[in-house]
DNA sequence: CGTCTGGTTGATCTAGATCAACAGGAGTGG
DNA sequence: CCACTCCTGTTGATCTAGATCAACCAGACG
């Protein structure tokens, strides 16, 4: 689907079947159809800031969202991706916390809110999206443990091939010239924010890549010279 | 309670008030306890291993046990601290994946198993435990993003300092000589583990800490001779 | 007592940060 | 069409936090 494909109604929206609300009826569907607002947001566009109350979540029909974290001193790291079919905000909406991160558009994006009153009602009549909520949670927290172990124990090079081949997994594999390709769907400063790293070592490290014969960059296009030694260093062999 | 008070029996679980099955019945706890198996476990012993696939979850009356990663060349990380009242594992059972990181005990712990097709049939009969989980989960990954984002952006000193805090809070504050104190419940090289540093880093930390007057180090006892600052450093006045 | 384990200290090395300059688009506006 | 600026990425020179390697110390413990 294109990105001008945008229906405005849950009970027709593409990618309902990968969200928490994929085994409501059409009677359910309407309970958020009534307070929920939809928009196209740009790169840049802020859903909610670190400290924020929730006052209900973010559904993402189409884009991508990234979940940037500012410490005191301005710092700022990426902490997460999440795109289309995730629902975000939901951990602080869930426990009643402040928003740990920003949400901020990375990509054009087509997202919808739901309002807190209504996803209440829901989460207390239909048990399934509790049920679904647990599994995001679970699979969130799986995705961000890993890395966090990563980031604990690895370099910068380990880090960034096991960025990487998150990429491509998700992002979909595609052949072209006979070598598995992946298009890096952000630029390489928020890649390097990704794992703790400036830009100058990110591009560092990609010469070094490309010497080493491990993989072709073109952009933000990435080939796979050497698929097993990649996997090898990021630490996937295990 | 001391660590020889220990109940076998759900009902009567001195800490059950804090675990997912707060709320269930006699009737229900009945469920568990026929293939329930409980011990004491000594420090270094393993509850599972990173990649095992899980049978069931873990339940911990009392004592510590850590969430230990280990990558492809062999260095470990601790993630997480779990004590009493905390379920372990739950994540690979839930989302029939393989552990991501082993559950190392760290202190003499008396932890109970709870059998995977009891607790199937409960989620699907008692759906507060779901939610229990749920909250369990949101709370899990708050933790965690919040230690992710610090050690994405942080210095050790920070990352250090963070991690202190976060033993504070839980780990209950205690005033004696006017001071407020806390007993690090791990010793140094774990402590190390946790925020991806060397024991002589935080050795040599420890030194420059007190040479400043924000702490004051005697074995495992630390006492706050400037809170405030501390508070500052590790990065909690956002 | 020796042996272990946890912690300290010193000397040195290095991955990656920092600072600074520059280069190639992509708009934008005259 | 050119001149301008913005933005992303590249390269070089230098600096530093923290790792590494190695020796050593104190308490615990059989």
């Amino acid at each position: 689907m294109t990105s001008s494909d945008h229906s405005h109604k849950c009970a027709t929206c593409p990618t309902r079947h990968k969200t928490e609300w994929r085994d409501l009826t059409e009677q359910e569907l309407e309970l958020i159809e009534l307070t929920k607002k939809s928009r196209i947001y740009e790169p840049g566009e802020t859903l909610y800031h670190q400290g924020d109350n929730a006052d209900g979540v973010f559904c993402i029909q189409s884009g991508l969202v990234g979940a940037r974290f500012i410490d005191v001193d301005g710092n700022s790291a990426l902490l997460r991706l999440n795109g289309e079919g995730k629902t975000v905000g939901y951990r602080a909406f869930l426990s009643r916390q402040p928003q740990g991160s920003s949400a901020e558009v990375l990509t054009p994006s087509f997202i919808c809110h739901i309002d807190g009153d209504a996803l209440s009602k829901l989460l207390a009549n239909s048990p399934q999206v509790g049920e679904r909520f647990l599994q995001h949670a679970i699979e969130d927290m799986n995705d961000t443990e890993s890395q966090f172990g990563v980031s604990l124990t690895g370099s910068v090079k380990v880090k960034f091939l096991h960025t990487l081949m998150v990429f491509y997994r998700q992002h979909g594999s595609r052949c072209e010239d006979g070598l598995e390709t992946i298009d890096l769907p952000i630029k390489r400063s928020d890649i390097a924010e990704m794992i703790g790293a400036r830009p100058e070592s990110i591009s560092r490290l990609v010469r070094s890549l490309q010497d080493e014969e491990l993989l072709k960059f073109d952009g933000r296009k990435v080939s796979f010279t050497n698929m097993e030694a990649v996997m090898q260093e990021a630490g996937l062999t295990a």
